[in-house]
DNA sequence: TATCAAATGCAACATTGTTGCGTTTGATAT
DNA sequence: ATATCAAACGCAACAATGTTGCATTTGATA
């Protein structure tokens, strides 16, 4: 079994994370971090903190993709299925942590992860658009 | 106004949809058309028909984005609020035209789209497994 | 058949993501 | 403190996907 290590680019990455209340797509995440690191490696440990449930991956509507923290309360396998919010006019995606939906599927599918990303206007961009 | 033109390369692309009982990439449709045309006119047609509601767009959770033809009846405005299926096995998406969502979500949203993909193992998928 | 814009082809480019490989570095044991 | 060893990294190269500008072609209409 691999044994993780704390780099500095890990946890600068780590950092942002902690500091943003919306989802970073890749490119924002470099940006953020200035140049501390390849931006093959930020690649890398999005893929790493993926796997280790750290945080999950939210695919847009317009196919871009982000990333956020998790906040689940050390669930052993969990799935997040919980909606995201992604703005139209801002762009920011956010979690929507309680918003989960409810869903009937056929008995012979077998249903491993689910997304559920609604677009719209977020409650500041609806403000502002009155 | 724009006055649409019916053109072989669309007429061509909208057969494959109608033949396919899947959603199709960019690049599966470009392969089909056997180089009728080039790519980015494939890229140009997938945009007119998904800003027409002829096709629908969907987001797969690995970042893949495939299309798929709309089966709704006539509806002027509408929103796909149906379930995708992606299977992790045969990669094939498929609609779920009776799978939607019920979901609650804060006041201060306005939703526009939404997008719901589930991901596993599809019946074919799920018998061979056995 | 002339007209005119919609649609196309082509070239060039930007973005995003992946892979291989030699090098660096963090955690552990000595 | 230092040796060890693989995890993590940097770099280069590549592939896939998507976009844009512009000259040319083509479909529908008059």
């Amino acid at each position: 079994m691999k044994i993780a290590r704390n780099t500095t680019a890990k946890t600068a990455v780590l950092e942002i994370f902690e500091k943003s209340k919306t989802a970073l797509s890749h490119a924002e995440i470099h940006k953020l971090t200035e140049d501390l690191c390849d931006r093959v490696t930020i690649y890398r440990i999005l893929d790493r903190l993926v796997n280790d449930d750290v945080v999950h991956k939210i695919v847009n509507l317009d196919g871009t993709v982000k990333y956020a923290k998790c906040h689940h309360n050390a669930q052993r396998v969990h799935i997040h299925n919980h909606a995201h919010f992604s703005c139209e006019k801002c762009l920011e995606v956010t979690c929507l942590e309680n918003v989960k939906p409810s869903y009937i599927i056929p008995h012979n599918y077998k249903v491993n992860d689910i997304n559920f990303t609604l677009s719209g206007l977020c409650p500041n961009c609806l403000n502002s658009n009155i």
